[in-house]
DNA sequence: GACCAGGCACATC
DNA sequence: GATGTGCATGGT
């Protein structure tokens, strides 16, 4: 086991020794968990939580639903997520693809390999890497690992990665220094996440967090 | 009132 | 290939 896999496994456990499992990603269905993935770029998860709860009173979580649904009666249910006429036309894009081959059948869809799905969602105009990810794992419940911000944050932090680091060379790390389980991956990333959120501020000393113990750099910038 | 929030595509150099 | 910019609401 390299000292990276063993530190991170470390670093982990002290996480979930303080949080419990996450079994993070909030939502229900499949398709709830892949338009939240859209909703959720670069916005606050109470404003994607409100958008939902606007679809869901809608009584059109469905690709059906959503297919048919008018653009502008769409960008007005989805305004509390913010940018939501960029989400709007993302959100058809992702809602199309699916369609066009597998009709309402969202389970289908996702039902395939995982560099399938890479290659498929990362084609949908408005798709990029952490979305298709976030999707994969956590609606197709498939093994690959979620870089978002709070991934970078942490774990340059923690000085695990450096400023050269990008996505692909912090998933390729991520995956290459973990057992591959889905089921850990998504674990992971929802500590990473909360770890984030509550500890890891731009300017504030990590005080209190669970990865206080770590080597660590408090005065480290945030993005990559 | 500034700053931030679970990105992405596109323009420009 | 790297860097800059628009997109927008709502909480702290």
């Amino acid at each position: 086991m390299s000292r990276t896999s063993q530190l991170l496994m470390e670093m982990y456990e002290a996480m979930v020794a303080r949080f419990g499992r996450l079994d993070w990603w909030p939502g229900d269905s499949p398709l709830e968990i892949a338009v939240g993935a859209i909703l959720a770029q670069n916005t606050n998860w109470r404003n994607v939580e409100k958008a939902l709860a606007n679809l869901f009173d809608a009584d059109c979580m469905s690709i059906t639903a959503l297919y048919e649904m008018p653009q502008e009666q769409l960008a007005e249910l989805i305004r509390p997520a913010g940018y939501y006429n960029v989400k709007t036309k993302r959100l058809k894009n992702f809602i199309a693809a699916v369609y066009d081959s597998f009709g309402d059948d969202l389970e289908g869809f996702l039902d395939r390999s995982v560099s399938t799905l890479q290659e498929e969602l990362l084609a949908v105009n408005g798709i990029g890497r952490e979305t298709a990810d976030s999707m994969i794992l956590y609606a197709a419940k498939k093994t690959t690992f979620v870089v978002d911000t709070y991934t970078f944050r942490v774990l340059y932090r923690h000085l695990i990665i450096g400023p050269e680091d990008d996505y692909e060379s912090v998933k390729e790390l991520m995956e290459s220094s973990l057992p591959a389980d889905a089921d850990l991956f998504n674990d992971y990333h929802g500590q990473l996440v909360t770890i984030g959120k509550k500890y890891c501020k731009k300017t504030a000393k990590c005080t209190g967090c669970p990865l206080e113990s770590f080597e660590h750099d408090p005065l480290a910038g945030i993005e990559q």
